[in-house]
DNA sequence: TTTATGGTATACAAATTCGTATGACTTGGC
DNA sequence: GCCAAGTCATACGAATTTGTATACCATAAA
């Protein structure tokens, strides 16, 4: 075997690779925990390497050259090889201290993780744990999480999923603003109910009028996708909120809005993981903790 | 997109991929023109980066741990990523200064090369030839060479070939020889004749048996894959050699056999390319030019 | 026009990496 | 059993690469 074609640097290809992902050299070295001189030097050095163009320096900016192109794509290749490669080599590493990184919801991460984290940090100081808050399904595939609390079951197949349990959603308010809304028991007189939504679309009332009620863009008043603001506007009696029975029957300013017509729906929780990942001490540690204790949260739910 | 996973150094995963197929750091070190304590230390820190275990250092030989047989795999592909970086990059290449390398048989080499390469450096000095001799079909792929001169036509498709003409071979003898074979017309009666074979293996007698001969292993007394070594041992008598007319026909010493009965065979000659270099100036340029002179060769074989 | 922002390339000192030389060790052959 | 050949790891000076600071340029807004 020769490896010949081999001898560029694969740091200036990796250099190159983020610089073009990234669309300026600034970025690809915040990305690479680098400096701009540093990805600068290696793009140069790779162009001279190679005796080819990547780049064209049209003013401040950086614009791929037809063969920078071509060749980008080979380098995406190689990238995610170099992925593939990372994330196996993690799920080898068989010791136990090092980083776990836990993704979840606003809601998850503000009720559910801080007892469990804090509890296993006392069994395992050497497990550090990074949580990212984000409402996104974060890509396992890239890292950006070793484990993941989900709603849905991953379609991807090299990810393993545990059931947890299910969360129940109610309509919740302010005692102030259930009087209100008293005496009222047939939803299609609801005309002026105000719930506090997510986003523009209208998923929110699609649900409550698939279930009678007859909703339009009236009744959102006011929308933001952070649920903990959401809670908030609530508590100040500004309208209803969609909100898990775990989380919201324990809030004292809260109330289960009409409780007797039953939950609004149900959504199951799935601890999520990237197969790979599982042969990982640590991970495995995490995931195994984290599964047992919400699964006995979800069981008792006033344990929160 | 998060970079998150990639932080680690890409040179160093290589120095693991190429230690790895060589199977010691010193032969790793020779195929990546570096040194042994180098790949030594690019090996442990790989090894520290990711909190794996590569290789298990029983005396002095180096052998993969399950991890690293695992994480070999993924550097497997992406060194195959990096070839064909490296191949499309030298075709993006458009200088036509640098090495371009051709791979041919001794015969080749020896008869045909020279007067083309010369001509060509006269043409373009900018471009240096490097000659790759070997019977065994070099792997364009791997390039362990640009340009191939082969006698049959690639199977994989991106591989492009061009097609020169047809080499004769003929039995060829020195007159001595000839003398001590003459009144001899019949195949039949050849039982002591004797041919410099190339190996051990009976190619060259089935061949010959096929047309009539009659062959055992007693008449290859001599046997030598060096086509050189065998054009001087023909002409010091010592039996009967294949060679194509264009190289035996000038040889002074040299005189065809058995001519009225017909050539043994002919050859096609190929000449094969990577795809992706037919896009770069220089090796076009050298492909283009030796495809012209050796055709005009085989035209007239007398020219050469 | 002017100013603020965000971008790349260059200069030089600091930090890192590399290559040479060397030592300790294992294997294979005589 | 010993010697020769070949392996990997370590030490230290040299070479290379990196980061900080800075200059310079382009664009967009005032």
């Amino acid at each position: 075997m020769t490896w010949h074609s081999v001898h560029f640097d694969w740091n200036h290809l990796r250099a190159f690779l983020v610089t073009a992902e990234e669309g300026t050299l600034s970025a690809a070295a915040k990305a690479l925990n680098s400096t701009q001189p540093t990805l600068s030097r290696q793009v140069c050095a790779l162009e001279a390497e190679l005796k080819v163009s990547l780049f064209e320096r049209v003013g401040q900016r950086l614009v791929l050259t037809k063969s920078g192109l071509e060749l980008l794509e080979h380098a995406r290749i190689m990238g995610n090889a170099a992925l593939d490669f990372a994330l196996t080599a993690t799920g080898q590493s068989q010791q136990i201290e090092g980083t776990v990184i836990v993704s979840a919801g606003e809601l998850t991460a503000t009720y559910i993780l801080p007892k469990i984290i804090a509890k296993l940090r006392r069994l395992e100081p050497g497990i550090e744990i990074e949580v990212v808050v984000t409402n996104e399904p974060s890509d396992l595939k890239r890292r950006e999480a070793d484990i993941a609390i989900r709603s849905f079951h991953p379609k991807q197949p090299d990810l393993i999923a545990k059931k947890i349990g299910e969360e129940v959603i109610w309509l919740y308010a302010s005692p102030d603003y259930l009087n209100q809304l008293a005496e009222i028991s047939d939803y299609s007189q609801l005309e002026n109910v105000h719930i506090i939504g997510f986003d523009q679309t209208s998923s929110v009332a699609d649900i409550l009028n698939q279930q009678g009620w007859n909703l339009s863009q009236q009744n959102f008043p006011v929308i933001t996708p952070f649920q903990l603001l959401q809670l908030e506007l609530c508590k100040e009696g500004l309208g209803l909120i969609f909100f898990p029975e775990q989380m919201g029957d324990p809030e004292p300013k809260l109330e289960r809005a009409f409780e007797h017509m039953g939950p609004i729906m149900t959504l199951p929780v799935w601890l999520v993981c990237h197969q790979e990942l599982r042969t990982s001490l640590r991970v495995r540690r995490v995931f195994d903790f984290i599964a047992s204790e919400m699964q006995e949260i979800y069981k008792s739910p006033d344990q929160v």
